[in-house]
DNA sequence: GTAGGCTCTCCCCCAAGGGGAAGGTAAAGC
DNA sequence: GCTTTACCTTCCCCTTGGGGGAGAGCCTAC
């Protein structure tokens, strides 16, 4: 099948498939007479792996771990339970910094008027030491 | 003072102070002999004004306007409340979003024994449907 | 005079594609 | 046979918020 039927299937962009072409994480078969990407049944179950690992916040580098490890039939399942315990950690700590940024501006924000006068204690926080 | 010196009291880099002025934030004077930015205590204000935003999760865009708002001292505080809240509701989405991930994750990761055999649920779940 | 430590501008680089131009190709309609 | 339409291709610039480094100017100390 032509990119763009490949790219409905898994979800993507034809712009994303392509990227993912051109940095050589799926590539497809090419079609010498028209010089297009041509797509099989496999390609786009990668894709589709992929994009699901890219809506899990896996980077586009580590997604490429993952789909060697899935191509890999006896890789070991600590590997790829090692990438997915490191991701859960960096959710957790930008979990626990936005929680703490949210704290803070809903203090500011709790003490301030929000009304026509200037008095504005969000301004005095930001510009205080 | 020199940019350097500007810099260190901001707790920025000298790159970061330098794109501030490049994109018309904190402009300062110019010394005509050398070409040198000086900067004087209000930019220097300033400058702490707008790494502390960013460390708050504003955009460079939003500390422009959060700028001018404090620049303007006859401004409403309503103005100031209503980014200030509507960041916070930013936050509270991508809070969101993190969170229900990590919980996806830690299912996953779970269900893997993470041992030297192939099997591996999380591959499962990121192949399958 | 020269070594070091500032500073300047200019240009390329990152992630992960998006937007759009200019041009080739295949199928369908007239 | 010709045209329209819907595909596809490569190429280049744009995004955020700066970082890295080259090549050159300025100023002080030794």
């Amino acid at each position: 099948m032509q990119i763009g039927e490949a790219a409905r299937r898994a979800g993507l962009t034809v712009k994303t498939v392509r990227y993912y072409a051109n940095i050589g994480m799926v590539t497809p078969r090419q079609d010498l007479n028209t010089g297009y990407r041509v797509y099989d049944e496999d390609d786009v179950a990668k894709l589709q792996f992929v994009g699901k690992a890219r809506r899990f916040d896996f980077s586009v580098e580590e997604c490429r771990e993952l789909l060697s490890l899935y191509e890999d039939r006896n890789r070991p399942s600590r590997e790829v339970k090692a990438l997915t315990v490191k991701k859960i950690g960096e959710i957790d700590a930008r979990l626990e910094e936005l929680q703490s940024l949210k704290d803070e501006l809903s203090t500011l924000a709790a003490s301030c008027d929000g009304d026509h006068r200037s008095h504005c204690p969000i301004l005095n926080a930001l510009s205080g030491g």
